[in-house]
DNA sequence: CACACTTTGTC
DNA sequence: ACAAAGTGT
């Protein structure tokens, strides 16, 4: 009945009915409308990739036929502007209140909070909830109230939390719909005709939609689960839990994840199954990574384009589209790197492992920006996440307060007999290597001569030379490290001298933009072997069909030179990225984070609370984008330009361990904070 | 066998 | 950085 008016559930990252509070929520106060808002261009330069697309697409129309059993069904909005266009939801559909459940990247925070002032202005109930995480990141923190910086601490401190993790919520019986006669769906796209026809073979490895999510955690949990211990050092995935899409798009509850591989723990620490314990402990460790990343992602809101620890910010990255493209294309020379990037392009699916290993090639190595690196995780994964590859991204650069180090290069040679004993996994991915001798797998450029023509390998032609050998690789990592320290001290003096910004600039938020903005780049980062011209423009790289990537990968590999011409990189592997605007001008201030996820008692965060205001982008924000600098930095949502010097003095003063990570630990709060004013700091 | 030195895993 | 495990003398 229309007494109350309708309650609106908003879905986003949390598309399943189990477990999921804002429904819960919505179906105790009555009538519920159902809806899904598609504003890609909200994301930016984080516009979805192709196969998560896909993903998502299979996934909403799984959640619509499970509403549509009991009594509604999903209302889809396709928009530029989400706070708009849930209004008009409410307008039409006489909606009284609205819930939803929390994400933790700032987008996100800032979204959402723009939400909740401007509904309730409506006078709109908003209440919003956790479904994402076992506990909310404003409620772990340390003896002293404050965040943790590292995860072993935080890790520790999450498993003895006082008081469990909420039960799991059964899902609802029955929804009463809301009126939604006057609230007609908008068809959404989420792939063009040619991405259809690469996603064609997805189907067969996967199945979005929650409840394929609670079979694939069932069998993992009655199947793997116990060997996932012993069998997380190799390659291959089916060893994993392959949930990771399930979880990213909320189909899975990881309370629900957590309670139920806690019961396994149980039973197996009475049988004394010591291996199955460990498989637990570890799988549970890499759920916890997960909340660490959207902790991080809290507590450090820039945590996806800046390093946690300023130094890295002086790191002379090479810039080299050719290393790029040939890391992309699985033509670095090295069989593991190489298998591991082909099926990443081929299947946007990559073992954990060999994730690490091409990620830790890509920096150690190559030297490329990480967050090169970063991106084209994200469009090329199945289950890419901003929060985690950011995580995951920052450990391997190693600007991380307990990170790896930064010098150590881990030999893919090495790592190839360890994850890959047999060869198997590189003769897979890399045909052409198929019939080398498992001797020499994995370092085909030691292999004598005879040994290669049998196996049909011409190195150079059919399958290249290290595109950069370990050796050198460590020389030049040396140097650029030293590069680093230097005009870390130098900046530091100079920031001592009050010659402030001189040196920080705004570079700090851009350690190396994605190439298609390259050209702003070069004057902000010491670069170094810059062998292109910085006026070409990049497209978006994505992935390239299944069908054709072998083919073209053999096309090209006929041409067996790395130094690609602009023209032939620009054959773009992809349609063009949709929008380069970004939200540059969303800003949020202290009141808008606090008030965005909880009430009053939260006092601890010196993160939030020091992102600057800008009163007037909140209105501004419906109009589209306000601040687009062609060639475009990096998205930054939050500081307004009048307020970004201001900024800048406090990240400066924040990033000051000169040594390395962090010896004087009591400090770690400080250096992780990019928000600091000057006089806090 | 004790001892230093190297290697490995850390998220 | 550091601890644990492995290797060499």
């Amino acid at each position: 009945m229309s007494g109350g008016g309708c309650s609106i559930v908003w879905f986003r990252r949390d598309l399943r009915i189990e477990d999921n509070p804002a429904l819960s929520a919505g179906v105790r106060a009555g009538a519920v409308v159902a809806v899904f808002i598609w504003a890609p261009e909200e994301e930016g330069q984080y516009y979805p990739g192709r196969v998560s697309r896909w993903w998502l697409k299979h996934s909403l129309a799984h959640l619509d036929s499970s509403l549509r059993n009991l009594g509604t069904h999903l209302i889809t909005k396709r928009s530029t502007d989400t706070v708009f266009s849930l209004l008009e939801v409410v307008k039409s559909t006489g909606a009284t209140q609205l819930f939803f459940n929390h994400l933790y990247d700032s987008l996100s925070l800032i979204r959402d909070h723009r939400a909740k002032e401007v509904l309730n202005a409506q006078g709109v109930t908003v209440r919003s909830f956790n479904a994402d995480l076992l506990y909310e990141p404003w409620d772990v923190n340390d003896a002293h109230g404050r965040p943790f910086t590292t995860f072993a601490a935080f890790w520790e401190r999450y498993l003895s939390m006082p008081y469990d993790p909420e039960s799991p919520l059964l899902p609802p019986k029955r929804i009463i719909p809301g009126d939604v006669s006057r609230c007609p769906s908008d068809t959404l796209v989420f792939e063009n005709e040619a991405e259809k026809a690469s996603n064609a073979l997805l189907a067969r490895a996967w199945s979005p939609g929650w409840s394929n999510a609670n079979k694939a955690l069932t069998a993992f949990i009655n199947g793997p689960l116990i060997e996932y211990s012993k069998n997380r050092r190799k390659a291959d995935s089916a060893t994993t839990s392959l949930l990771s899409p399930h979880l990213h798009f909320g189909e899975l509850s990881v309370k629900k994840v957590f309670h139920l591989v806690r019961i396994k723990q149980v039973l197996w620490a009475n049988e004394g199954n010591m291996a199955g314990e460990e498989s637990v402990n570890l799988f549970l460790k890499s759920i916890g990574l997960r909340e660490y990343s959207r902790y991080i992602c809290f507590n450090h809101p820039y945590s996806h384009e800046r390093p946690l620890l300023g130094h890295l910010k002086f790191f002379p990255w090479v810039v080299n589209e050719g290393y790029f493209k040939a890391w992309r294309q699985g033509r670095t020379g090295y069989p593991l790197v190489d298998a591991g990037m082909r099926e990443l392009w081929a299947t946007g699916w990559l073992h954990d492992r060999i994730r690490v290993v091409v990620s830790s090639f890509f920096v150690k190595v190559l030297q490329l920006p990480w967050r090169w690196g970063m991106k084209y995780f994200w469009d090329t994964l199945l289950d890419a996440d901003l929060e985690s590859d950011a995580l995951g991204w920052q450990y391997i650069s190693g600007t991380l307060p307990d990170g790896r180090e930064l010098d150590r290069i881990d030999n893919p040679q090495f790592e190839g007999y360890k994850f890959d004993p047999n060869g198997e996994y590189v003769r897979r991915w890399l045909p052409e290597l198929a019939r080398l001798p498992t001797e020499w797998i994995h370092h085909p450029w030691n292999a004598p001569e005879s040994v290669l023509q049998a196996a049909g390998i011409e190195l150079g032609s059919n399958y290249p030379l290290p595109i950069v050998g370990i050796d050198a690789a460590k020389n030049r990592l040396q140097e650029a490290l030293s590069e680093m320290w230097q005009l870390e001290a130098a900046s530091r003096v100079a920031m001592e001298n009050g010659t402030e910004e001189g040196l920080g600039d705004s570079s700090e938020s851009v350690p190396a933009a994605f190439p298609q903005d390259m050209q702003i780049e070069e004057t902000h980062e010491p670069v170094r072997n810059n062998p292109l011209p910085v006026s070409r423009r990049y497209q978006d790289q994505m992935v390239p069909s299944i069908t054709s990537s072998f083919v073209r990968v053999e096309d090209e590999e006929t041409t067996s030179d790395l130094r690609i011409s602009a023209e032939e990189s620009s054959r773009a592997e992809v349609p063009e990225n949709v929008n380069t605007q970004q939200n540059a001008g969303v800003t949020l201030n202290e009141r808008m984070l606090q008030t965005a996820h909880r009430s009053t008692h939260i006092h601890y965060n010196t993160t939030m609370e020091l992102i600057n205001v800008a009163e007037d982008s909140a209105v501004e924000s419906s109009s589209g984008t306000r601040r687009e600098r062609d060639g475009g930095l990096v998205p930054e949502w939050s500081p307004s330009a009048s307020s970004y010097s201001e900024q800048l003095v406090g990240d400066e003063n924040g990033i000051t361990s000169s040594s390395s990570y962090l010896q004087r630990h009591p400090q770690s709060h400080q250096l992780l904070n990019w928000r600091q004013l000057p006089q806090t700091g």
